[in-house]
RNA sequence: GGGUAGGUUCCGGAGCGGUCAAACGGGGCAGACUGUAAAUCUGUUGGCUAUGCCUUCGAAGGUUCGAAUCCUUCCCUGCCCA
């Protein structure tokens, strides 16, 4: 059942916010047609986490859902051990089996946070990647020419600068197009990296016969820092799974200009520029917080900020309790409060935050690791920048 | 297979017998300032039962009072040639 709306509707709909569409025409051509198209988005489960840069892509798969086509999300089990080399300058390290496993359970998880479970078709690539022959692959590999493969920007820079690009890189677009084969796909979602790869896509389907998919390439996200890509491992990203605090605070502590971006990309809307960039930032990190845990929780996340740092009324705040176990002194205090919240310190970390002045109680700075000052049921423990913990 | 250049702490990149837990830059963290923003300034950035001790400079041995630095073997990578 497609949507009402017309083709041309619909393509307004499903363009917006995108960074490139190759074309625009076939993509209409597709949509007149009336029947659910296909659209295919490969995820590598390379880390279990999915962050708010994952959900660009994700959202735009919701929204062909929404008008009624079909979500196909490709679990990129096989390719993950491959290691997808775009935009990378170096190999990047290949998962086992296990690890690939594991990880893909969360991820589906995750995604169905913004995924209609009942309208997506999840597939995993080593459904039949795991069962090709030598000569089979090879014959994959007789379809495209080494010169194809290095047209892509990635291989020439490091071809440019020394650096090396091993055989089983090369293959990565080849087995990503294959899946577009498989699973028949009308359209590939994808991150502008991705640009490369999905066009490949489409020259295995017209190898095969097929009609090729159309080409749909959303931007990258920038990460909190505002430069980087978001990725776990530059760790700049949101993660959407975080507690609703967390998400809060981190997108409270992203530059004017990035908020700009995020407006676009995760909302949708601009930027009001008119209003004070303090109220927009809160108003982005409260629609974000409210997506993924409940409108509830927004408002609740963004209470408690205020009170902790806008008014700075810390009676207010809820905040973990925390009670102090056989060691007295901050040091201890520190350690056994960070191990509590699930992030564990070294003692160098601990001394260092205690000696540089982050370790408050009460707002008083605790420099002396060796200190023990008369800890009382209800004080405020500042830990860090973005942690603190109520003595219980 | 031949020639050649390399493998250093999160990254880049110095060091080339002691003064090296290792310059410098980036990143990270913290403090000041703020809008928990940006910019800026300052400090910090292996671990520990911590004014000392322990483990790090591709791996394993060796020389030496002493090695990231010298020697041997091995592993890995780039480039040029075949």
């Amino acid at each position: 059942m497609t949507s009402p709306l017309s083709a041309r509707d619909q393509l307004e709909l499903l363009t917006r916010g995108t960074a490139q569409v190759i074309s625009e025409k076939d993509l209409l051509a597709k949509l007149e047609s009336g029947r659910p198209l296909r659209a295919k988005l490969g995820v590598d489960p390379t880390s279990p986490d999915l962050h708010l840069g994952h959900s660009v892509a994700l959202e735009k798969l919701r929204q062909f859902q929404e008008l009624g086509h079909q979500a196909v999300l490709i679990i990129g089990d096989f390719t993950a051990m491959i290691g997808d080399p775009s935009g990378r300058s170096k190999t990047r390290p290949q998962l086992t089996r296990d690890e690939v496993l594991a990880n893909a359970k969360t991820y589906t998880d995750q995604a169905f946070k913004i995924l209609d479970k009942d309208r997506t078709e999840i597939v995993f690539n080593g459904e039949w990647f795991n069962r090709m022959t030598f000569a089979e692959v090879i014959q994959l590999n007789a379809r495209v020419t080494l010169q194809q493969m290095l047209q892509r920007e990635d291989f020439r820079n490091r071809l440019a600068h020394d650096q090396e690009v091993r055989l089983h890189e090369i293959q990565y677009p080849l087995v990503q197009g294959w899946d577009s084969v498989m699973v028949r796909a009308d359209v590939e979602l994808g991150g502008t990296d991705q640009l490369f790869n999905i066009l490949v896509g489409r020259d295995m389907q017209k190898a095969e016969g097929q009609e090729p998919q159309v080409v749909m390439c959303v931007p990258i996200l920038e990460g909190l820092d505002g430069v980087q890509k978001m990725s776990k491992s530059l760790n700049n990203y949101v993660g959407v799974s975080e507690p609703a605090g967390e998400m809060f605070g981190k997108l409270m502590s992203i530059s004017d200009e990035l908020m700009a971006r995020y407006y676009l990309l995760l909302l949708g809307e601009d930027l009001d520029p008119a209003r004070h960039p303090m109220e927009s930032k809160k108003a982005l990190a409260e629609k974000i917080t409210a997506r993924y845990h409940s409108p509830e929780a927004g408002r609740q996340a963004r209470e408690n900020w205020e009170a902790l740092f806008s008014r700075r009324d810390i009676s207010a705040v809820e905040l973990p309790v925390f009670s102090i176990g056989e060691r007295r002194d901050v040091l201890g205090v520190v350690l056994a409060a960070f191990e509590a919240l699930g992030e564990p310190l070294t003692g160098s970390d601990a001394r260092r935050l205690i000696q540089q002045g982050s370790v408050q109680l009460e707002g008083d700075k605790l420099a002396d690791p060796k200190a023990e000052p008369a800890w009382t049921a209800g004080q405020v423990l500042k830990l860090n920048k973005k942690r603190a913990v109520r003595i219980g």
